[in-house]
DNA sequence: ACTATTTATTACCCATGGGTAATATACGGG
DNA sequence: CCCGTATATTACCCATGGGTAATAAATAGT
């Protein structure tokens, strides 16, 4: 244990007694990869801002030189969790292929993002509470994403790569197993983030495809209980870092 | 509007002033589902035991009579749920059936669970609200939900009325689909929840079926928006009365 | 009717934690 | 070196809401 090591990767730019120069924004980021990280730990009325605090060296109030308040700390991390899910669906509709195609390409994407802190964000905060404006916002990029699956499956459904079903009920069905990644997945268990979400892309696509699914070898059924017991019913600890993505420069205050 | 009414679907047995005389176990009854509903419209976390016992007509300290603690009440709702759950899959099990029969039968009537109050409080309760002891208990309730989707599953495969696939994973999928209607399904939408659960039973098992699913005259992909503006991703209000079931009589006091 | 028990009410307590005011310290520029 | 600005700290405030104590009203039993 260094002490002194200039900046890990999930630090605290804040060191004990020092150097406190960093540019306002990395500050910032710093807050909300330490917020989102506890609020998904213990979730958002359990965790204190005192403690949010407390993990990056300083006190309370200091927060307020950031952020309105409590649930706007919520609101930006949430923020941050859907840029990333707009990047997604922007490739993915940028990258050209059938329904089916982009379908499963947003998959893919949108399931790692759920084994991220940011991306859990999306699906384990409780948009109640926000205040009145950020809940509008939320609900429309949520009802945006929506049509996103909609719109793919639509796509392949007319295009012929997908059977035909209703859209909508079948954007539910997918967008619910992935969303509920977000509440069961934890780094450190027997596969990783990347491996769940090309897993599930198949999975969820092979039950409405019109041609079959899988394309490298056939993966057999794997046996072999983990070490670590997950259950799809629960939802465990949260820890771990997720990316940064520095494209924000909102709620500058003063 | 008859204000002395003796006793519709979801009334409170305590009558503004005037006969009180019910059952006790009548009355905790009355609590959990007044509570069960507060919690999931609100949030466990902003929902106060003040509005709950406004809404029966008594005021805050008559609820200690029947629990111990708010958190008491939560597991006590959760517990129903539970129950419920438990039928579920101790009926399926009874009846016999390929594996594959028997993952449908489960889906459906859990898919249904999923759209009354008791089945939502499964999914959108947060563990972390309880005791100690009562989160054992769940956890390991959940855990019991869990291996009955992936013993149905193994067996599936085993008796060939599954293609080869990682149950473990195939459970998470299905659950995640099925818990994730807990959070968007509202009753008075477009469909009915036993609609719900039959279209998901069909649309969960065909990827993974051996034989070709659907059994009446295949279903058209359907048109038309709803009035109401659902979306896969967000949870919104909740309301409705669920099922009753009085097997219950533990935690009596003093 | 009288009493015991259950069940409700009124009136509190008080821990928690978000948020603020006043103030101190660091920093950058002239 | 001094001053203005940004940023942090200490010391508070106070609304909220879970929980309790003391007491009153209803009910059942004899």
């Amino acid at each position: 244990m260094d002490a002194s090591s200039p900046s890990s990767s999930n630090e605290s730019p804040w060191l004990p007694f020092e150097s406190r120069r960093r540019a306002r924004d990395e500050k910032r980021e710093a807050v909300l990869r330490t917020a989102v990280a506890l609020f998904l730990e213990q979730g958002y009325h359990r965790a204190t801002l005192n403690e949010v605090a407390k993990r990056l060296n300083i006190t309370k109030p200091a927060l307020y030189n950031y952020f309105r308040g409590k649930d706007e700390i919520l609101y930006e991390c949430w923020s941050i969790g859907n840029e990333l899910v707009d990047d997604c669906i922007a490739e993915t509709s940028a990258a050209g292929g059938s329904g089916l195609d982009k379908l499963r390409k947003l998959i893919v994407r949108y399931a790692e993002l759920m084994t991220e802190d940011y991306g859990k964000s999306l699906v384990r905060f409780d948009i109640r509470d926000l205040s009145e404006d950020n809940r509008k916002i939320v609900q429309t990029a949520k009802r945006r994403i929506d049509r996103a699956f909609r719109d793919y499956i639509a796509q392949g459904v007319k295009d012929g790569s997908v059977k035909p079903c209703d859209p909508k009920l079948a954007a539910f069905a997918i967008a619910g197993s992935l969303n509920w990644i977000g509440h069961w997945f934890q780094p450190g268990g027997e596969m990783t983030g990347r491996a769940v979400a090309e897993e599930f892309a198949i999975r969820l696509t092979e039950g409405i495809a019109t041609s079959p699914t899988r394309k490298k070898a056939d993966k057999p059924p794997r046996k072999g209980n983990a070490s670590r017991e997950e259950t799809s019913e629960h939802h465990p600890r949260a820890a771990a870092g997720a990316a940064g993505q520095s494209k924000r420069a909102r709620g500058r205050l003063r």
